[in-house]
DNA sequence: TGCAAAATAGCACGACCGTTCGTTTTTATT
DNA sequence: AATAAAAACGAACGGTCGTGCTATTTTGCA
């Protein structure tokens, strides 16, 4: 199972005839991916918009036209940091949670992850609510990956709510896609005000707004007890498990 | 008692020596604050950042530096859209919900205006959460202006729900930035997901979230009963009272 | 009606933007 | 070492941006 059902491109790795280790990628492809992490840097803290190839340029101490070259239009750009964005957050938030027991420790993992990384975005940004303000009414191919990105990210979201339904954690009547708005909305109000209003205190009341979620809709009897705090704690790795699922994404 | 604590600028009417009604305004002011419509279609649109002199004075059908002329610097002119903007969120929701008793059905009464409003800014857009994302880590009296607006209205719908327990229709450890975190988080959403994903009945969403607050957080007995559905779908208008509680604003 | 002041227009500037094109350098292979 | 391909450069283009000037028009009051 993966995060994206459509297939992300795989674009890196894929050597030329003969991969012989230590020579695999072309050095083009070197330097695609270390602009398009310098133009992650950049378009996480001034939004894609922001994005320009002149100082995307300056940054990686190339030319102007040799930076446009990897790409061939700025849409192109954009959509490529979109791509490495939502790789990340595949990497960082949703296949670390897969580690825990599908159901409500699996949920609380994700939430989990991703409010550390809402830690960090806080000083950084995040290109999925930035991007998803610049392109509101502008319609294209970056608006395009943009929203599939997130919908898929939320939708992962929503299925770990129907598992801890299945397991019984959640009450049987408890709306799906009704506790993924309020938990996307814990995370949205999360930025708005601890990154542009810098209130204090943001993180603590969205921890706590997600466990009256859960103690809302969570089941009685003890199959709620027993199974979240020892998941909410406990961290069963499979050794390389990290590996073991990202390629499973490539079909 | 006004929304803003510091008093906001008039910035219109006062006329010259003699304002004799029928010719109160120069030409300049009454120009001006065609523009600042202008440019408030504008904002909400394509962002403050977005918005641009140029097309500005195509829009008004004025000169580039006709335009410019009256703000100065194009910072002022968004000053100007941001206090244009604030203005009509008093005049839309906060003055409309005084109308309401104090308490629970005033706070109900701010949050059913601001979600009509939200209703139309799904096709428009709402400058405090485009500005916010624009202006994020952009220091400047830009971000200030923005900023202060946006605490004063979040501080007024605090206010609220302090009001609400203080009536004894909340429980008495109810946190009232906690629930004015969550409330603000859910029209974060709804923004998100109806404007940008277009995700269909995310305005519902939001409205029953909202109930499971006052749900969550409503004192038990009859305190909430009868008031609350009172409250609810009566609406003692004083008469002329949006134009009793406007002015007040003025000192 | 005349006249000062206010309002608007016109024009140009420097800066930055994405993009194109021809040239030069670097890379990878024989 | 030779060579063809890939990569990077440099300069320039047309465009838009905010802003600063100087005229010109319009306004409001004597």
């Amino acid at each position: 199972m993966s995060l994206a059902t459509p297939a992300a491109k795989p674009s890196r790795s894929v050597a030329r005839e003969k991969p012989r280790d230590g020579r695999a990628l072309h050095k083009g492809q070197q330097t695609k991916l270390a602009i398009i992490d310098a133009a992650l840097g950049l378009a996480t803290q001034i939004g894609l918009e922001g994005l320009s190839i002149g100082v995307l340029a300056e940054v990686t101490g190339m030319s102007k036209s040799g930076v446009f070259a990897h790409f061939g239009s700025r849409e192109e750009l954009q959509i490529s940091v979109i791509r490495e964005y939502f790789g990340r957050f595949e990497q960082e938030i949703f296949y670390p949670a897969l580690h825990e027991p599908r159901g409500l420790p699996r949920l609380q993992a994700l939430f989990s992850n991703w409010m550390k990384r809402v830690t960090v975005e806080i000083q950084s940004g995040c290109i999925f609510i930035s991007g998803a303000v610049d392109f509101d009414d502008r319609p294209g191919p970056v608006r395009d990956a943009l929203a599939s990105s997130v919908k898929t990210w939320l939708a992962a979201v929503q299925r770990a709510v129907v598992q801890a339904k299945e397991e019984g954690q959640l009450v049987p009547d408890a709306d799906a896609s009704q506790i993924g708005f309020e938990i996307h909305a814990l995370i949205l109000a999360v930025h708005y005000e601890a990154r542009f209003l810098k209130t204090p205190g943001s993180l603590e009341r969205a921890n706590k707004a997600f466990e009256q979620i859960l103690a809302r809709y969570g089941a009685a009897g003890p199959a709620v007890k027993t199974v979240a705090p020892k998941a909410a704690n406990v961290k069963p790795i499979r050794k390389s498990a990290t590996r073991s699922v990202t390629p499973s994404k490539q079909e």
